[in-house]
DNA sequence: CGGCTAGTTGAAGACTGTCAAAGCCTGTGG
DNA sequence: CCACAGGCTTTGACAGTCTTCAACTAGCCG
């Protein structure tokens, strides 16, 4: 009888998200300290810039300094998903540290700095690089099932408003107001991550500032009504 | 100007779920000959019975040696998802490695045998152990993204084929025969897998058997003409 | 046999996608 | 400085897929 019946100590739903992007904050951030005494080399992008494509020779892991990327994975018929934005703090080809080759494209969606971590060195030569290495892969599993929950039972307005603020916590643990979002992406790239188009993208916007929740001007989204917007999250049971 | 206009060389799309499956058989066997002879923990378990649950306290890894679980989150408003079907050569509870706690619920979904590995002490004295856990769970993340991909931008129809499809590869992985499946889920397990409700999983099994492209009885499906399911899931075009 | 779980099938409705048109913003070039 | 082109965003009308609700069947076990 293994463990059969024990108790169901429950991580809360809100925390799923939200915790493992603090988490992740965290983490990468003694992984900037770690590796503050290490010559690395860096490089600029610009908006629409890829870092790498999926079969192309992996060379470099990346560490993003500065500046908003994305990366998705592309099926040879041309569906593109978008699997993350991510930003200061997040590695980028992680998800190929097994293969000769990168596994997905990332781009960057404004200008930014990245730092080249030859990854073969710094695992030999730096005993908690590994173990950090470790809690990312990790870390970002557990990201993936909390949005493939998140996208396989809510509805389109609840998707967006955790978007938003799963955004809003990440930009706070960097340092950033939780409340006034600049979002980098497209509408396009927004639904293609929430699996919704772009057109139910912005209607739900519309509809959530028509209600008082936020306030939409382009990219720029302010969040004017936490609390009912986690009403909505709430009430609006799920569409399953 | 970093790699910006390289060449693209594509993964192909089918490859993406089948190739990541296979890759995984062929480390995890490995895993298996690793372990061999290292005096392991072994636990038999039944239909139905938990393995752990989310938020208990981490204790061990799990390789499975027989037998069929699913891995699921819950939010704390009791939406389920399950984020795989796990089946002999994959490890339970690699997602928490870096956490105290699970961060999933893994249960049997019939009789099977489980071996306890001690991930502290492996890491330890295994010089390759380490490497393999970090390609297992690189490989976990390009799975979920596969999965992504296709929950996100295909139809009913197109998600139950590539499910059938990674199934028959896996079990092909394992020395079964590819066209004969038995199934060890219900139709909600199925479908919460595929963000599809049960009725919609069986609505389409029952459109594939009468079109003569496979032969359901239950939870045991045969695969009468892959080459008709493959025209299915490239013909209908996506519905995004 | 009765109760239970799992599976199948039908009809109606909801949510989201599709298609279309128009507005907006930005960068470029005259 | 203004005009224009192009990409991005917004909004509307309509259609389609999938869900929801419900009834019914089948298999299993006390």
């Amino acid at each position: 009888m293994l463990l059969d019946s024990a108790a169901h100590v429950e991580p809360s739903n809100d925390s799923f998200l939200a915790a493992t992007s603090n988490g992740r904050a965290q983490q990468t951030r003694s992984l900037e300290q770690l590796l503050q005494s290490w010559p690395l080399q860096r490089r600029r992008v610009h908006a629409k810039q890829y870092i790498f494509r999926a079969g192309q020779p992996r060379h470099a892991l990346y560490l993003v300094h500065a500046g908003f990327f994305k990366t998705a994975v592309i099926s040879e018929d041309g569906r593109e998903k978008i699997t993350g934005f991510r930003m200061r703090g997040d590695l980028l080809g992680l998800d190929a540290l097994d293969m000769p080759a990168y596994a997905c494209d990332a781009m960057a969606l404004d200008t930014g700095e990245l730092w080249e971590l030859p990854y073969a060195q710094l695992r030999d030569e730096l005993p908690q690089f590994q173990e950090r290495i470790t809690a990312l892969l990790a870390g970002e599993i557990r990201r993936d099932w909390g949005w493939m929950l998140a996208l396989g039972t809510l509805g389109a307005d609840q998707r967006v408003i955790t978007f938003l603020f799963d955004l809003a916590s990440r930009f706070e643990g960097l340092g950033f107001s939780p409340n006034h979002l600049q979002l980098r992406m497209t509408r396009a790239e927004l639904g293609n991550f929430l699996s919704l188009t772009l057109e139910t993208v912005t209607r739900v916007l519309s509809r959530l500032q028509a209600r008082g929740l936020i306030a939409v001007a382009g990219r720029e989204i302010r969040i004017q009504d936490r609390h009912g917007l986690q009403t909505v999250l709430r009430d609006s049971a799920s569409c399953h």
